[in-house]
DNA sequence: GCATACAATGCAAACGTTTGCGTTATCTTG
DNA sequence: CAAGATAACGCAAACGTTTGCATTGTATGC
């Protein structure tokens, strides 16, 4: 049960199998006459094309990998499917890998990836180390990191403007009469949560209200964080009219730990979240929040990456995309006589 | 900037690169000493195995490609993450397609996947005429299909038992004395759908209770598509207590409906999903449903396609796994005084 | 009509591995 | 110590493509 190669045709259509790979990769240096025939031979046979031995000689494989913590998660999934559907697009194939947040696991695949001879790299780095771990291969295969602003890394990122985020959703709380607003699940270990609670503490400033900030002792933001957090918090007394947390997840488990102790929302409480994951524009959660513009994340992404298999020696790319205000229904106006 | 190869630690080390070969694949004829040379040696230069050769001489990539509507719903993506982490515990790695719902697409990917020579893929198929268009490939290719019930068809499936899903379903929302239960969002073209409202029907008939079915045209299941349905539906008059949904989509599509048209769930109608995605589970939502055991799924998928890889005389594998029902709180107790 | 140019095709090497087989060296046995 | 067995290693082919170069055939220019 062989497969069929350019030798079989080769022998079946009388011609050297130098003239049917030429037939079939569309060379000039054929006469239109033999490409027909190779064409029809080939398409009778049931010839397809070896991509494996094709890669051998091309030094080329067409394909570039994916390393995401866990594509359950919906941000990363969606990621995964624009940049899968972008790359189809410009004829790259996708390999996907979950690193499941473990450091160790990330450099793991990142080598795995290495001897299968990706084109290049997309990684949404766990933590703001990553690109330490994996400095080693870094000059040798193109890699460009998403959602992380490592501006003073030597490596080629997109990400949006996290800092401008949170400002932007305070200038929202701020315009809706909010003065105490508490910043939910501000983590270490993160840029991208660095760059957000510094765009929460400056728009206090500016303001000149109290900053009021719940840090989060996780590794990651999830739900389940978010709940265990929420829990401590709202255990004491609240002194705050609007909770403006760090991620969705934090929110949605915010969400939730509200639910149990019958706390309303926006009723008792304002909330908004940030990154808009699908979750939240689900009925019931209709969260308001900040979106990350995952399209064209996935999009500069993988255009940057081709840019930098193509053009090995060119500088590091940094492009830092806008974020946007997403008005759903968990925002209310502070009613004046409070 | 070329990549070291088994030639150069051949060089380095004044062996033949067969010797190289041997040692580094843990081959017994040939001795400890040469071995931890050759091995030093690799280490000290960086060597990484090259895939790509590899696959050329053994004809096995080690790769599975794995095709889905779309990762960015939320089963797929659950099943495309545990299909991944399996596969990577049995040594394989995983190539994602996106079919975006569209046969010809569906075809197109299956071709490239064969193309890149993967040793096996595994379908999530979009209608229950995917292995049709399929078949000239399907006897070279060892593939699975994930999701649809394919009894009749001659190839591998994993699936859950749909039928004997909505039964628990129908018991349990009987067990809460509802007696007008109505079936939302039957759909034609898929096997599931199929079997889902078999078990609605025979168990409406067994309970001596009137079927009530709102039939689907759309050709998908999503939340636009139920919210439309159950816009059309909430217009006429509720004679029915309870809904059973055919998907937690469809079902996530009505609660927006209701939300909007201030019904409340539970209180005035019970609602109830099947497949327990990701989101049934988030607060507010909280839908109890009928689940599939995304994991076992994954699992059985990628052990059974494995299997088929590896002998692929054998005959085809049908896996029927157990549907449970997942209780949570959007369907109550039908009070006696109604 | 002959030299020249160019178009069309064939030959064979190369990509980086694995592996059957042949060769050498070492060991065992009587 | 000779002969046979075995362990360790090298040689070279093979996997299915692409492509530089050589070769052949045909058209062009004078």
């Amino acid at each position: 049960m062989r497969r069929v190669t350019i030798k079989d045709i080769a022998k079946e259509a009388n011609v050297s199998y130098a003239t049917v790979s030429r037939a079939l990769s569309g060379s000039p240096e054929i006469s239109e006459k033999t490409r027909a025939h190779v064409l029809e031979v080939s398409k009778r046979m049931g010839y397809t094309k070896n991509y494996i031995a094709h890669a051998m000689v091309k030094k080329r494989t067409g394909l570039i990998g994916l390393i995401v913590a866990s594509v359950k998660n919906p941000f990363m999934s969606e990621l995964a499917f624009h940049i899968e559907q972008h790359a189809m697009l410009k004829g790259y194939n996708l390999m996907l890998c979950n690193s499941s947040h473990d450091t160790e696991r990330e450099r793991q695949v990142f080598e795995v990836l290495i001897s299968r001879q990706v084109d290049g790299i997309i990684i949404v780095p766990t933590s703001a180390e990553t690109h330490r771990h994996l400095a080693p291969y870094l000059e040798t295969t193109p890699t460009v990191f998403v959602g992380e602003n490592l501006r003073d890394a030597a490596v080629s990122y997109v990400a949006i403007d996290n800092y401008r985020g949170t400002r932007i959703g305070m200038e929202y709380l701020y315009g809706l009469g909010h003065r105490d607003i508490l910043y939910f699940g501000r983590r270490k270990g993160s840029v991208t949560h660095q760059l957000r609670a510094n765009g929460y503490i400056d728009a206090c400033e500016e303001a000149g209200i109290e900053p009021m900030i719940c840090h989060s002792s996780y590794t990651s933001s999830s739900i389940q964080n978010g709940y265990q957090l929420a829990k401590t918090l709202l255990a004491k007394p609240i002194d705050y009219t609007a909770v403006f947390a760090a991620t969705d997840s934090m929110a949605l488990g915010f969400m939730k730990a509200t639910s149990e102790l019958k706390i309303r929302i926006p009723k008792d409480l304002s909330l908004m979240g940030f990154d808009n994951i699908q979750y939240a524009e689900l009925p019931r959660i209709d969260l308001t929040t900040i979106e990350q513009p995952q399209q064209a994340i996935a999009a500069t992404a993988v255009d940057t990456l081709l840019e930098r298999i193509n053009n090995p020696q060119a500088g590091y790319a940094h492009h830092v995309l806008s974020p946007k205000l997403i008005e759903r229904g968990t925002c209310k106006q502070l009613s004046d006589t409070e």
